[in-house]
DNA sequence: CGGACAAGCTGA
DNA sequence: CAGCTTGTCCGG
């Protein structure tokens, strides 16, 4: 009878089993399947991992038989590329195979839906890129510039992927390409449509690990964007997954953004537009020098943003980071508050990203109490009375919108106020002035200058370029800052260059690997942890080594005491 | 993870 | 010593 290597779907087992198939079941099974099984007095759902596994390392158990075949699952090379995943971000197997998965059963698979015709490459540079010997590469688009064309380039060489981080930019896309011609699946609602064989396959993060049979090409747009990084741990990336992913498949692949990440420039060339053209996709910038200014009359309300905000025929977007001011937070995961855990007070999130206490001082690293995740929403913000000055000023309502609040551009007002989420939420405006960039330029995270250039960017795609009157107003104290140089001259490679030399002598990612391991038990753990350099402490560790797979199989090996509650981040977005 | 089972604590 | 909690182990 045949025999299957099964995972169990459970949280904290990384183990597999041995089932026997019944007769009648063997015919639906392929590596991938999803399965129901009995496990320890209970029935638990799990992939194949293998069929008939030359190493039954089990030969004296009495095998049991799988209950069910539910359906389809990730193909054979997502379940090896998971295996790599979960090495290379010390996380679980489980982890990856749940993305990969559909989110409710597919017994069978609809037919191919491929369109006859190919379309007509659009992009020359994207096509070299994919085309070339190096397997893929980096293309740099100004701001707002349309990536269609490089999609459909991609789309010419066969069944592509194409992962954006956000929701609404892959719906639009979807919509976009059905109408180019090829046909296309949204993942996750259409995963079996995209597991059948389809053109394109188009969603968000998740869709790294989307089913598209007889992969050619992928495609990654906004690189640069931090969705498309998971949060939670583990913290694995889908510009890195789709590129192994590739690499393993023999096809080609695409990294498109205005500001593409170091990291991303590691993997392969970089093409752009020339010079003068790329410069004509990025805003005018008006750089306010603050550093005449009377210390005792700072304002972060210059004269010149006052010009902006009286000009009533102009929407403008002002953003101020209120990093370290938060008074008030609350867990993006499971929404409790951030509370004391010696005095229950809520606590404020400090200059070093700790969360203290107001009331007894207590210090504690920024993770959830409830369920250990790190990311916070920003309750009360300083932007509340940044408002209020910013209306006196301009003579009109001033929106305020931050992360927590579910407010937007509702069409009340022509002028907004809040934090980097603002630029998320207001489409388009003549102006986006950043009230105070250094807090962003001198962020303590290694990653600070290249996350401003981020904004930049974003802020220029929401002001359009300058030949259509884009604007983005920078008040500063550094008027010489390379990032703002890059925004000016239209040139984000003029941060490289330096930014690259400053992380290969730190020892920075890419040059080098972090991963950040907190919770109680950590500093056992690490004990166990061999060939990686540690650091920090007593509750929050920094950990590096030579190479991300090294590190991430390190970690993975690490033994973890009993009774501890982890939280390991590899590549970390902000150390 | 979650069920099984052992060991520890409590009160009549 | 039944009845309950707490902890550790392990799954095919």
């Amino acid at each position: 009878m045949t025999v299957v290597r099964v995972l169990p779907n459970v949280t904290g087992l990384d183990k597999h089993f041995d089932y026997l198939v019944p007769g009648g079941l063997r015919q639906h099974i392929a590596v991938g399947s999803i399965v129901r099984a009995p496990l320890h007095g209970r029935r638990v759902a799990g992939w194949v991992l293998a069929i008939d596994p030359v190493d039954p390392d089990t030969d004296a158990i009495p095998l049991k038989e799988i209950t069910k075949v539910t359906g389809r699952g990730p193909a054979a090379d997502l379940i090896e590329l998971a295996e790599w995943a979960a090495l290379r971000w010390a996380g679980r197997r489980r982890h990856f195979l749940v993305t990969a998965s559909p989110e409710r059963a597919v017994p069978t698979l609809p037919a191919a839906r491929r369109s006859g015709a190919r379309p007509q490459p659009r992009s020359p540079a994207a096509t070299e890129l994919l085309t070339g010997s190096a397997g893929g590469g980096v293309l740099r688009l100004p701001p707002s510039s349309d990536p269609l064309p490089a999609v459909l380039s991609a789309i010419a060489l066969g069944p592509t992927l194409v992962v954006v981080p956000e929701l609404d930019t892959a719906r639009l896309l979807a919509a976009r390409l059905r109408r180019a011609g090829p046909t296309v699946a949204l993942v996750p609602d259409e995963w079996a449509a995209a597991a059948g064989g389809v053109d394109v396959v188009v969603g968000t993060r998740s869709a790294a690990w989307a089913p598209c049979p007889g992969l050619a090409a992928a495609v990654v747009l906004h690189e640069h964007d931090e969705a498309l990084q998971e949060e939670a741990s583990p913290t694995w990336h889908a510009r890195d997954v789709v590129v192994e992913r590739c690499r393993r498949a023999g096809a080609s692949w695409l990294l498109v953004s205005p500001v593409p990440t170091l990291h991303a420039l590691e993997l392969g060339p970089l093409r752009h537009p020339p010079a003068d053209r790329e410069r004509r996709g990025w805003p005018i910038v008006d750089v306010i020098d603050r550093t005449g200014e009377v210390p005792w009359k700072r304002s972060l309300i210059t004269s010149e943003l006052v010009t902006h905000l009286r000009d009533h025929d102009r929407r403008v977007v002002c953003v101020s980071n209120t990093t370290g001011r938060a008074r008030l937070l609350a867990c993006r995961s499971c929404r409790a508050l951030a509370r004391c855990e010696r005095c229950d007070a809520a606590v404020a999130q400090s200059d070093q990203d700790l969360l203290v206490c107001p009331r007894c001082d207590l210090a504690r690293p920024l993770a959830c109490l409830e369920c250990r995740s790190s990311s916070f929403a920003n309750l009360r913000p300083g932007v509340t009375r940044l408002r209020e000055e910013l209306e006196a000023a301009a003579g009109r309502p001033v929106v305020a919108i931050t992360g927590a609040a579910p407010t937007g551009d509702d069409g009340s007002a022509d002028v907004f106020i809040g934090t980097e989420a603002v630029l998320h939420r207001v489409g388009s405006a003549h102006v986006v002035a950043f009230l105070d960039l250094d807090a962003e330029l001198f962020a303590p995270r290694y990653r600070a200058a290249e996350h401003a250039l981020v904004l930049l960017a974003r802020a220029a795609a929401i002001v359009g370029p300058r030949t259509r009157g884009g604007r983005l107003v920078l008040q500063t104290f550094t008027p010489d800052h390379e990032v703002i140089r890059a925004a000016v001259l239209g040139d984000p490679g003029r941060l490289v260059a330096s930014e690259r030399e400053r992380r290969q002598l730190l020892g920075f990612p890419p040059y080098g690997a972090l991963a950040e391991v907190a919770g109680t038990g950590a500093a056992e753990f690490l004990d166990t942890v061999t060939g990686v350099e540690v650091g920090g402490g007593p509750d929050r560790f920094v950990v590096r080594a030579p190479h991300a797979n090294q590190l991430g199989a390190a970690l993975r090996a690490g033994v973890r005491p009993s009774g501890s509650r982890l939280r390991v981040a590899v590549d970390p977005p902000r150390v």
